[in-house]
DNA sequence: CGAAGCGTATCATATAATAATACTTGATAT
DNA sequence: ATATCAAGTATTATTATATGATACGCTTCG
């Protein structure tokens, strides 16, 4: 590890942190050794820091695998953020209406330095189970809520934007061409909404509105989720659209809040 | 701090996690000595684990009024404890269609000791935002799904959990009296449901059908809250409680993983 | 049966966390 | 304007505390 050599940095605290990061979908329990290995640390150092997060209830640990998987103090620590967020607050109330008028899938998007994060998620019918879990997080340009944010920044901090965020590959048909990306987002500035078809799974179609703030500039997004199967851009536009657009305009952060 | 002399135990961890449980519904930015008062730590240290937690981007700081609020990373960890559940996954899907079927709040509780903790939430219209936050942890002996989960115990255990679990007043008709739960948990063993009234909020009916596990006992039941003002019990056992109970049938745990 | 892999336990050492103190800033009142 | 206070920030000597190397015991393979 890179020495912050400052003295109000505890790097035990940093490591054990670590050892939490090291779960996500695809390593959902590890043995030790193997927790050693995704978080870099030896394993005397993970045999401590781990048995600290076992006996501080953060960490299940399997009596007979002895492998460690995240408890339910993980999704306590969910409950207390929910509260910390103003904008969620506002927004779920609405989001439930326009769920049920609209039948499919809404979801709650802020922004995350260069990613999104699904914040809220009202699922219907017919969706995947990625597309249920909250705390996804996701390169802001390859969604269409992280285009519909960027669509309300300065032109100078959109091309920045567009040239520097990271891209990732899901589906065979994401877009990873900046080019494109940019007329996606010129769309949108010009439209107030931006689409984007099979980004991270196939035939599916997302179209998102930003939560503008009182400066114009929006950190979140309502966004909805259909099948290709069943809709088309042209329908989109015409039966969800205007009720996107009507939610998030309701949806008026009373004070700005910033992260970080 | 009562010594924990184990050399397996990292007090600067076990710190930083208190830094982090400081918060919750009532408590959703705090400043520095605020964080310290509730964490009972100095304030040096609390300067140095909440400087690292920050830096390691667990905790936002308002750069204007230097308070501390949750970060993101607390919803990716969410993220990451719903892939390592294997009865979320399972369960989702037709928690979906019950409740678009019934057009009722449905929730997924989950044992947590002797608490249940809300793991998944279906919201519907007229819910208060409280009934729409997961990971809200409540003691189980006050709920209806936690008395649908203890009713699949043994006669023992069953009879322990009535005694010696913790109660905690939320209205004024909170039942507190174990004699009455006990005969609540009684109803539940011979009719596999649970109902209860008024215990988390006024007017609020809520009805919990355990899911059994292969060995006939349950750590997760499927619940319903519905409003007392438009309906009654009779009803509720009438139109919501079959299909309830089906849902509850359906989600079995395919291989039984314990907590802890 | 031996080897390999993993979890667990022990311990001498010095690193890295500590807690006391002092400095800075900003808000409120005088 | 100036004083006062509380809160955040920075510094430092001290030693407690975390470290990581090593060794042990238990399964699981080939």
């Amino acid at each position: 590890m890179e020495k912050k050599q400052n003295t109000l940095y505890v790097g035990s605290l940093a490591k054990g942190l670590r050892l939490l990061r090291a779960f996500d979908e695809s390593h959902t329990e590890l043995s030790l050794v193997a927790l050693a290995e995704r978080s870099g640390l030896d394993k005397s150092a993970v045999q401590r820091l781990a048995n600290t997060l076992h006996i501080e209830g953060m960490l299940d640990k399997d009596p007979v695998t002895r492998r460690f998987r995240p408890s339910h103090a993980w999704l306590e620590l969910a409950y207390a953020y929910y509260w910390s967020d103003q904008l969620v607050g506002q927004a779920i109330p609405k989001l439930i209406d326009l769920s049920q008028e609209i039948g499919e899938t809404v979801n709650l998007a802020e922004l995350s330095n260069d990613h999104i994060i699904y914040v809220s998620r009202l699922p219907c019918q017919r969706t995947y189970f990625a597309a249920t879990v909250i705390g996804r997080r996701l390169p802001a340009l390859s969604t269409s809520a992280g285009r519909a944010i960027i669509s309300t920044f300065s032109p100078e901090d959109r091309e920045e934007a567009i040239e520097t965020w990271p891209l990732k590959s899901f589906t065979a048909r994401t877009t990873l061409d900046r080019a494109t990306i940019r007329n996606s987002i010129n769309e949108a500035v010009q439209q107030g909404h931006a689409i984007s078809s099979d980004q991270m799974i196939l035939s599916e179609i997302g179209v998102a509105c930003p939560i503008i703030g009182p400066d114009g500039r929006a950190f979140a997004a309502v966004q909805c989720s259909v099948s290709a199967h069943t809709w088309t851009r042209e329908r989109i536009r015409a039966e969800i659209l205007p009720r996107l657009q009507d939610t998030a305009n309701a949806i008026s952060p009373s004070s700005q809040v910033h992260r970080r």
